[in-house]
DNA sequence: GTTGAGCGTT
């Protein structure tokens, strides 16, 4: 399943999420989003790992503190497809 | 600090 990591201190890397989320399950991929143009942290990523380990992961870490921050995880959204430009 | 890209024109 696609999962959206969201609240992420800007020092967090996807290795940091991979491990975060390994603790629930084998991760598939791990990423950070950073902004294309700024090269500057968006401070959220998304994790893909199978349906059963990313919903424990989901309802573990949801809302948790980490860092300092209060964690948001939830199944990604359908990512747009070259769309509209933002 | 909230839902990913990069390439340049499918």
């Amino acid at each position: 399943m696609n999962i959206y990591v969201g609240n992420l201190p800007f020092n967090t890397t996807a290795a940091d999420l991979e491990t975060l989320f390994g603790e629930y399950g084998p991760v598939d991929s791990a990423a950070i989003i950073n902004d294309r143009e700024t090269g500057r942290s968006r401070g959220f990523g998304f994790v893909e790992m199978s349906n059963d380990a990313g919903t424990r992961a989901i309802e573990e870490l949801d809302g948790k503190d980490y860092n300092g921050r209060n964690l948001k995880v939830n199944e990604a959204r359908p990512r747009e497809e070259r769309g509209p430009r933002r």
